[in-house]
DNA sequence: GTCTATATGTTGATAGAC
DNA sequence: GTCTATCAACATATAGAC
């Protein structure tokens, strides 16, 4: 924090996608982790500046965390778990059709990058900054995730509903709409986070060549 | 560059869009600049990493930049001139009709981003680590790009030759493709930036709901 | 579980010789 | 334009009292 305000978010209150994330001083730490790491970096944010944030003397925080490091791995464990979470969720409470399934991931997936725009950047920013063992659990989550796209594309390819030009670089692009609504997209009254998701879905169902309705 | 070697880019030499940056070592330290911010990021990169990289000692840097901020600054003010410059000559040597110019734009758009995986990284992802004033230029060229994109997708839509459900959103999506590639992109016999870009532009005109060929 | 105080290393940057 | 030497500020983390 030696920059001016220069911030990669704009800094807000930070919310958590509901997930088992216990009351009290430790959830605490991890809001103004997910704050501050959102809006100027894991690297650019020190100890003393999450104690201040918190009121606290930057010691107390080892009694919650036994590392800086583990704060970080633990937000973006909490991302990974929710983002996989409700995929699977969508998934399970769509259609057989590939083109429902489609629209139930992408609209999913858009509904948590809107929601939780600091969640989202920390995940997918911040996660290199941890060693390999703190980060390997967030990795298979991902990997579990993307695998639910892949395969539901394949599907839709075998059954003849869909004709993307190449399945892989069409499912990255997909995922790509999603990754950058943290850095873009406000909720207003013209486009709310609903809108959005319908539009996200639309365009993914485009690129695959699926415009089947059920 | 305390924690181990979970890297967020291969760790690889770095080359430059060419543009005008002189030889010698102020240029080397740019080179190694891009090398180091984008596989650890800036904060995570000191001076004396650097230095060591070019076998110079810390204090060697400052005959050629004022400071840190100044390398990254450098580096971003080249990455957003080549990006700009990249789009606007595809646009000239485009058609007139709507599809031929985003076809042309993404293709140039990609290509980029294919071929200078470490310089889209810094610039997109340490532009936040900037004051105000070293980043304005770079910003100013960024709002310039993606009018460009815009503009072509506005006069489709006039033409009736595009039916995007939402263009601002589509030409968001369009743009994220292209940001994700240096994440998982690596150029194989299966799919070349060619192949890649193609790929791309043709996702893009499936999005925007034009077709058409001239 | 929070505090005060501090250990220990690293940071960006400068002074001044050659 | 590079070196040696160094500064002041900052980093993460710990010790021990309450």
């Amino acid at each position: 924090m030696k920059t001016p305000p220069r911030l990669r978010l704009r800094l807000q209150k930070a919310t958590f996608p509901h997930t088992t994330v216990p009351e009290g001083t430790r959830r605490r730490i991890l809001e103004v982790g997910l704050q501050l790491f959102a809006s100027r970096g894991f690297h650019d944010t020190s100890v003393r500046d999450l104690a201040k944030e918190l009121e606290l003397q930057p010691s107390a925080l080892y009694a919650h965390f036994p590392s800086k490091d583990h704060v970080l791995a633990e937000l973006v464990r909490i991302g990974h778990e929710a983002l996989h979470a409700a995929l699977r969720t969508a998934l399970l409470s769509a259609g057989s059709h590939p083109a429902d399934q489609v629209r139930a991931l992408v609209r999913a997936h858009t509904h948590l990058h809107a929601t939780y725009p600091q969640m989202a950047v920390v995940v997918n920013e911040e996660l290199y900054a941890l060693a390999p063992e703190l980060a390997a659990p967030a990795l298979a989550l991902r990997d579990q995730s993307s695998a639910l796209l892949l395969e539901v594309i394949a599907r839709g390819e075998e059954q003849g509903v869909f004709a993307p030009p190449h399945s892989v670089v069409t499912a990255v692009a997909i995922a790509a709409m999603g990754l950058r609504i943290p850095y873009w997209f406000e909720p207003s009254d013209a486009l709310d986070i609903n809108a959005l998701a319908d539009l996200h879905a639309e365009l993914a169902l485009r690129m695959l060549g699926g415009r089947t309705t059920t």
